[in-house]
DNA sequence: AACCAGGACGTGA
DNA sequence: TCACGTCATGGT
């Protein structure tokens, strides 16, 4: 796989991903866009700082588990009004626990969920003014951070142009062939980031695409069996020709 | 009844 | 660096 073609290649995978699966939207699930997630043609979601400390809960409340799981938590914490950066550091850290217990890893998830609300009370309102990278780096020093919650926490809650690598991505990217299985996060992420321009909004939307379109072609044992893509991108004159 | 979910950490080689 | 076990609940 050339440069030259990843090119086209990736603007390719978009196009083709929104027209099988349409606009995604997924941050804050509470706050603002309540029921709607963000609005995936409007920049700014989250515009308040409620919403912006909703996505970093739930990027570390995600970790390996289905968002199902995850939005449950969320309104729970949202009942007990625990979505708080300063209500959950004076939080007990077993309480915390018990009140995300469905979302899994609650021992884990409460104590890194504790850190990330520290980190959010001291920096939290710097964040977004400081450059993407730095942001990123702060972010992975924290305990329970690492580099796809980061990218995460970076776009969905402060609008850094950064892209976020799951799983998904890379079993999709494997089955095209932009790398091998034993790429390492920082290749797949530089992969998108070079044959893109640097807009939120598009990784936003590009990132959501992927794990849609993963969750029903990518998923269990037959995995990419039946994916349209390498058709669509490879076969397909109207993707090839961007 | 295994296997997996929008990963990260700690350990040993 | 890197492969591997661990963390936990809930759905298929």
């Amino acid at each position: 796989m050339r440069p030259k073609s990843l090119k086209i290649l990736i603007p390719a995978l978009y196009d083709a991903l929104l027209e099988l699966h349409g606009n995604q939207g997924w941050w804050p699930v509470t706050q603002e866009c309540s029921g709607l997630g963000y609005h995936p043609k409007i920049a700014g979601i989250p515009s308040s700082r409620a919403g912006r400390f909703e996505v970093c809960a739930g990027a570390i409340l995600t970790q390996n588990t289905s968002w199902k799981q995850v939005a449950l938590a969320l309104e729970q914490l949202t009942a007990l009004g625990w979505l708080c950066a300063e209500k959950m550091i004076a939080l007990d850290r077993t309480e915390l626990a018990t009140a995300i217990r469905q979302a899994g890893y609650a021992n884990q998830k409460s104590a890194y969920l504790q850190t990330m609300a520290n980190w959010f009370v001291q920096e939290g309102d710097n964040a977004a003014s400081c450059a993407a990278d730095d942001l990123r780096d702060a972010l992975l020093q924290l305990k329970g951070i690492g580099p796809e919650t980061a990218d995460s926490i970076a776009l969905y809650a402060f609008h850094k142009p950064t892209f976020v690598i799951d799983a998904y991505t890379r079993r999709i990217g494997e089955k095209l062939g932009f790398w091998s299985s034993k790429a390492t996060y920082g290749m797949c992420r530089e992969i998108f980031q070079s044959n893109l321009p640097a807009d939120t909004l598009l990784y936003q939307e590009f990132h959501a695409l992927l794990v849609q379109h993963a969750k029903q072609y990518y998923a269990g044992k037959d995995r990419g069996g039946e994916c349209p893509l390498p058709k669509m991108l490879f076969d397909d004159a109207k993707f090839r020709a961007q």
